[in-house]
DNA sequence: GCCGTTTTCGGCCCGACTGTTTTCAGTCG
C-alpha cells in the first residue's frame, strides 16, 4: 500500500478513537504517525517488514509499526476493525461539517443513530435533534448551512490530490509497452485548485485501432480501482477508493491533439474555439478539425497545429477560460507566463519553535535543494497559543539563530528572520514594535474571531497594515477551500490599501488553503499589488506545494514580473515596503 | 501511543470564543 493510504487509515483511525472519547494523547499520536508517514521520503511497503526501520521514523512506536505491518499485509488493522464495527464510516464525513466535532458526532449516534450527514439531514427536518442538550435554533441553522455547503463541495478534490491519483495512474501505464503519450486533461491540466474528476489521456502504437484492446484490458486491471463504471472500445472509466473518478482514454496518435484540446477544456472556452472554427469553414470535435463541407481533416495530431489552423497562437491550458485569451492569442499578445523556475525565494516558513516540524538549518537546506536565493523564516506569534507561539523576547532569541544559520550557510542560500504577526480583534499586532523593526518579513495575518462581521473585519485588517513595519498581508482572504467559508472581507478594499501603502499581498500556494482565487490575483494586479507566493511550509516536504502556487498564478495571467519573489535576494528586500 | 529518561513512568501545544447555559462543554486554530 502507498503512503498516503496508509496515511488516511491512522488518521481515520485517529478521528474515530476521538468519537469512542479515548485518551486525547493517544488520539494525537495517531495523528502524529498519520503525519510521519505523510511526510517521510520512504516507501513503507518497501520497509515494512524491517521493524527496525520503522521505528527509526520519529512518531513511529513499536505498536504504530505492528499497525503499519497489519495495514501491509491485511489493508487495515485491529483498533480500526474494531472501531467500524462499533461506529460507522460515513461518520467521519459528519467531521467535516464546521461546528461538527467529536463529541457532537457520539452524542447525535447515541442519542439518535445518526451516522451520515443524509441522516443528519433527516433529524434536522424532522425536528429530532431539538431534544438534545446544546441544540439552540442558531446550532441548529449552523449545521443547515454547514450540510448545503459539503454538498456543494463534495465531488470535487483538491488539486494535489488529483494529481497525485493522476501521477500514480500514468506510472501504472507506463508499465504497458506502446502507450507512449499519457497527459492529465481537464481542469486538473487547466490548474484549477479543485478538479471534479480525471481525464487521462493515452496514445501510443499500442492505442491503435486494431490493437487498442490489450491496453483497455491492463487499464481495467489497475489496482487502485474500487468500482470500474464503463469499459467501451477505447475508454475506460472506474471510481478510485477516495471516491474519485477516472476516464482513460486511448487514442490513435493521428487524433491526439484534438482530443487533447476537446477534454482540456473549458467547455466556454471550446464554445468559442468551436464557433470560430466554424467561421473558417471547420467543425472541431473530439478527432479533428476539418472541413464542414467535405469533412477532409485540417488539423488533429497536435493542439498547436489545430489552434494554428484557426490563426491562433497556442493557448496555454491555464488560460483556457474564455477569459480573453483568445483575442490574445490572435493578436499574439499572450502574456509569457511566470514558470515554477522563476521563484527565487520562499518567504513565508515555520520551524519547530513554533507549529514547524524542521530546524532553521533544514529548513535552509531544503530550500538550496530547490534552488532558491533565499527564504524567510517567519513562525508564529504569542497569540497562536496551539503553536508555541514567539512572544518578544523568544522572537529575539528567534532572530539570533536565524541569522545563526544565515552565517552557516555562507551566502549559498540567504536565510533572512521573520515572523508570521498575528492581527488581533481590533487591528493591533500581537508583538511590539521594537521587535518588528528588526525582522526583514513581517507577515501580517489574522488566525481568530473569523466570524466578526465583513466591515469589522475588513476595518481590522486595514488597521494592521497601516502599522509601519508590517511588509507583507498574510492569507489576505482566509479562503479555505471545501471545509469552509472564507471569512467574510472586502478583499477590494483591502488590496487596494495594500497597494497604496506598498505592502505586499502573499498568495499562499498551499492547495488546501489557496488564498486568493485567480479573480482575487488578477484584481491584485490590476491594483498594482505587490504579490508574493509563498508556501506557508511547516515541514520542508511543504516547499513542494510551490508549483500549485504557480498554477493559480498562471490562471490569473501573470508573469514573472509580477510577483516579487522572483527577483534575487537583494532586490526582493529592496522592493518591499521600506522600514521607518 | 510516543518519547526520553529521573529505566518504568510521567509528560505530552493551550487559550479564546460560541451558544448554550446560568457555570460550562465543545470546537477551533
Amino acid at each position: 500500500m502507498d503512503n498516503r493510504s496508509i496515511t488516511n487509515l491512522l488518521a481515520e483511525a485517529a478521528d474515530l478513537l476521538e468519537i469512542d472519547g479515548a485518551d486525547s494523547f493517544r488520539i494525537r499520536s495517531y495523528r502524529r504517525a498519520a503525519e510521519a508517514v505523510e511526510s517521510t521520503t520512504l516507501q513503507l511497503s518497501e520497509i515494512a517488514s524491517d521493524m527496525k526501520k520503522l521505528l527509526e521514523i520519529p512518531g513511529i512506536g513499536k505498536s504504530m509499526a505492528a499497525n503499519i505491518q497489519e495495514i501491509e499485509r491485511t489493508g487495515s488493522f485491529g483498533i480500526r476493525d474494531e472501531l467500524l464495527k462499533k461506529y460507522r464510516p460515513t461518520m467521519l464525513d459528519l467531521l467535516k461539517l464546521p461546528g461538527m466535532g467529536p463529541k457532537s458526532v457520539a452524542l447525535f449516534w447515541e442519542a439518535l443513530q445518526v451516522a451520515s450527514i443524509d441522516e443528519l439531514e433527516a433529524a434536522i427536518t424532522a425536528g429530532r435533534l431539538k431534544s438534545l442538550p446544546r441544540m439552540g435554533e442558531k446550532q441548529i441553522e449552523k449545521l443547515k448551512k454547514g450540510i448545503e455547503e459539503y454538498r456543494k463541495n463534495s465531488g470535487r478534490f483538491l488539486i494535489d490530490d488529483g494529481e497525485m491519483a493522476a501521477e500514480k495512474l500514468i506510472a501504472y501505464l507506463r508499465e504497458f509497452p506502446g502507450l507512449d503519450i499519457l497527459t492529465p486533461a481537464g481542469s486538473l491540466r487547466r490548474g484549477r485548485e479543485t478538479v471534479g474528476d480525471l481525464d487521462i489521456l493515452v496514445t501510443g502504437p499500442a492505442c491503435a485501432e486494431n490493437n487498442v484492446a490489450a491496453a483497455v484490458e491492463y487499464v481495467a486491471q489497475y489496482p487502485p480501482i474500487s468500482s470500474l463504471l464503463a469499459r467501451g472500445q477505447n475508454k475506460v472509466s472506474f471510481l478510485l477508493r477516495n471516491g474519485l473518478q477516472v476516464d482513460v482514454r486511448l487514442l490513435p496518435e493521428s487524433s491526439y491533439g484534438a482530443a487533447l484540446q476537446y477534454f482540456t477544456g473549458s467547455k466556454m472556452h471550446n464554445v468559442s474555439i468551436r464557433q470560430r472554427a466554424l467561421k473558417y469553414g471547420y467543425t472541431l470535435n473530439e478527432y479533428a478539425l476539418a472541413r464542414v463541407d467535405d469533412g477532409t481533416p485540417v488539423a488533429a495530431a497536435t493542439e498547436t497545429e489545430i489552434y494554428a489552423a484557426l490563426d491562433l497562437d497556442w493557448i496555454p491550458p491555464e488560460l483556457r477560460e474564455n477569459n480573453g485569451e483568445i483575442e490574445a492569442a490572435e493578436a499574439h499578445r499572450l502574456p509569457a507566463l511566470i514558470e515554477q523556475e522563476d521563484i527565487r525565494g520562499d518567504v513565508h516558513m515555520h520551524t519547530n519553535a513554533t507549529d514547524g516540524r524542521n530546524t532553521i538549518r533544514e529548513m535552509a537546506e531544503a530550500g538550496l535543494a530547490r534552488g532558491y536565493a533565499y527564504i524567510a523564516i517567519t513562525d508564529h506569534s504569542k497569540n497562536l497559543a496551539m503553536t508555541n507561539g514567539l512572544d518578544d523576547e523568544r522572537a529575539l532569541e528567534h532572530i539570533r539563530r536565524i541569522r545563526e544559520v544565515d552565517e552557516e550557510m555562507e551566502g549559498r542560500i540567504r536565510v533572512f528572520p521573520g515572523i508570521e504577526v498575528d492581527i488581533l480583534a481590533d487591528g493591533e499586532l500581537d508583538l511590539s514594535d521594537e521587535v518588528l523593526a528588526q525582522m526583514d518579513v513581517v507577515i501580517a495575518s489574522v488566525h481568530s474571531l473569523f466570524n466578526q462581521p465583513e466591515e469589522q473585519m475588513t476595518e481590522r485588517v486595514l488597521r494592521a497594515i497601516e502599522n509601519p513595519y508590517v511588509r507583507i498581508l498574510g492569507h489576505p482572504t482566509g479562503r479555505l477551500l471545501l471545509r469552509r467559508e472564507a471569512f467574510k472581507i472586502n478583499v477590494a478594499a483591502v488590496l487596494r490599501k495594500a497597494s497604496e501603502l506598498g505592502v505586499a499581498v502573499e498568495h499562499n500556494a498551499y492547495p488546501d488553503r489557496l488564498d486568493l482565487c485567480d479573480r482575487d490575483l488578477r484584481l491584485a494586479k490590476e491594483l498594482g499589488c505587490k504579490i508574493a507566493v509563498n508556501t506557508d511550509s511547516h515541514h520542508t516536504s511543504h516547499m513542494e506545494k510551490m508549483r500549485y502556487g504557480i498554477r493559480q498564478l498562471r490562471r490569473a495571467w501573470l508573469r514573472k514580473e509580477d510577483v516579487l519573489n522572483t527577483l534575487p535576494a537583494d532586490a526582493f528586500l529592496a522592493a518591499l515596503r521600506p522600514r521607518p
